[in-house]
DNA sequence: TCTGGGGTCCTAGGACCC
DNA sequence: TCTGGGGTCCTAGGACCC
């Protein structure tokens, strides 16, 4: 095991557990518990959220099982269906005392957001720095408003005014690091509160089950379980390099975890890489399906383009075939733009390729993302042929096309 | 008996430039 | 005539997270 202070160095990464109290909170069952805020009379009975699903209907997967429909083995990315076998849809209101059955509800995103909001903002309060890492999660970093000593002190009244404000519960982890301060919210959930001082993290981590490491998933756990390792504590018996071997990028981070060592501060989330949406549908090869699929989607992702104001340089879609078979196409255009019928364009072009392709899913994604930039001028789309439509390249190279005007970028200046 | 949907990051090969 | 190497961008796929 190496000790803290250890000599054998890695570029880019100080092997130390650093100085600062970071929180990390988690609001319990996020999705069930907004709908017993505006839904009282489920509060203590067993909730499924389902994503993809509508009312009375049984398609889609649980997005969110309250605790008391866990009890009957309903769990997170079941699909609708099986959870439904565990735990058959309540009737009516009475009908609970007779036999065990559950209230589903469909994701209501936009309520869930405002609700979330609540939380971040009493989390702010408490906070030098904050990042929101999803809907119900956020680090803080805590490190000028406590010490070790009155931590947990601080962490209970934060989630007292989350419990009385919102009317949600969280659970808390406080720890020097990022990752520790994951695990430790995640350690007693619900409603828990559980500080891991430095001194106490090494030896917290070393009964730690691997894949409860933040990036083992279950491919590397099962990897790292045929090298013998099960714990974090195993992880440290390794070289680096032997997991960097094996594991790549990621071996280092698993072994750096392991031991502790995470450097990063909490900083704000940066801008999106990629708006994206997909939908699923009856696993088939009909192109018109298909397009009228992908047709709703361009939609969806270029609305949100312009909300958003954004400007994308990437356009791509994603095929799944069954059971679970991935593709992926793109193109990149010479410039940063936001023009629904350029997206369609191209997404019909790439999805030539899956002709005869059953899909079962489809995906439109926009990426290369710039923010609150100018737009290149279009002329160049709109003197192409009608040829020339679903192949945007055409008409870049002509050099001379554009002068740039009004200080606008020129597509041309790009290529 | 069929797993939803929105993301991020890493890897690897090929093209292309200097 | 032969021999390199570094860097960046693009695309496809995979693992992982919530």
């Amino acid at each position: 095991m190496v000790a803290d202070g250890d000599t054998g160095s890695l570029p880019g990464a100080s092997h130390r557990i650093p100085d600062q109290i970071v929180f990390h909170a988690d609001v319990d069952c996020f999705y069930a518990a907004c709908e017993r805020l505006r839904h009282p009379e489920l509060v203590g009975e067993p909730v499924v959220i389902g994503m993809g699903y509508e009312d009375g209907e049984e398609h889609g997967a649980v997005a969110t099982a309250s605790y008391e429909a866990r009890e009957y083995g309903v769990e997170s990315a079941q699909s609708i269906n099986e959870a439904l076998d565990k735990l058959p849809r309540c009737e009516t209101v009475d009908c609970r005392a007779e036999t065990p059955c559950a209230t589903y509800l469909p994701v209501d995103m936009e309520y869930y957001e405002s609700v979330s909001d609540d939380v971040m903002s009493i989390l702010e309060e408490y906070a030098d720095s904050l990042r929101r890492v999803s809907i119900d999660e956020a680090y803080i970093d805590v490190t000028h408003r406590a010490s070790w000593e009155d931590a947990a002190t601080l962490a209970r009244e934060l989630k007292n005014r989350i419990r009385n404000e919102v009317g949600v519960t969280a659970s808390v982890g406080g720890a020097p690091t990022m990752s520790a301060a994951k695990i430790a919210s995640d350690y007693q959930k619900p409603n828990g509160l559980v500080m891991i001082p430095p001194e106490q993290l090494q030896k917290f981590l070393t009964d730690l089950p691997v894949e409860d490491v933040h990036g083992v998933g279950p491919v590397t756990a099962d990897t790292l379980r045929k090298m013998g390792i099960k714990t974090a504590g195993d992880v440290r018996t390794f070289d680096v390099t032997e997991l960097e071997r094996e594991f790549g990028e990621r071996g280092r981070e698993i072994w750096l975890r392991s031991h502790g060592y995470d450097e990063r501060e909490v900083t704000p989330m940066e801008d999106a890489k990629s708006i994206s949406n997909e939908t699923s549908l009856p696993a088939t090869a009909d192109m018109e399906v298909k397009r009228e699929k992908i047709q709703a989607l361009v939609d969806q992702v270029t609305t949100r383009a312009t909300e958003k104001e954004v400007l994308y340089r990437t356009i791509g879609i994603k095929v799944v075939e069954p059971p679970f078979d991935v593709s992926t196409r793109e193109r990149s255009l010479p410039a940063a733009v936001n023009e629904p019928e350029l997206v369609e364009d191209i997404v019909f072009d790439l999805l030539e390729e899956f002709t005869e392709t059953k899909a079962r899913k489809v995906g439109v994604r926009v990426s290369n993302l710039s923010f609150g930039g100018k737009q290149a001028r279009l002329t160049d789309w709109d003197v192409q042929s009608e040829d020339d439509v679903g192949n945007p390249y055409r008409g870049t190279d002509e050099k001379t096309h554009h002068t740039g005007r009004d200080g606008d970028t020129s597509l041309s200046d790009f290529s």
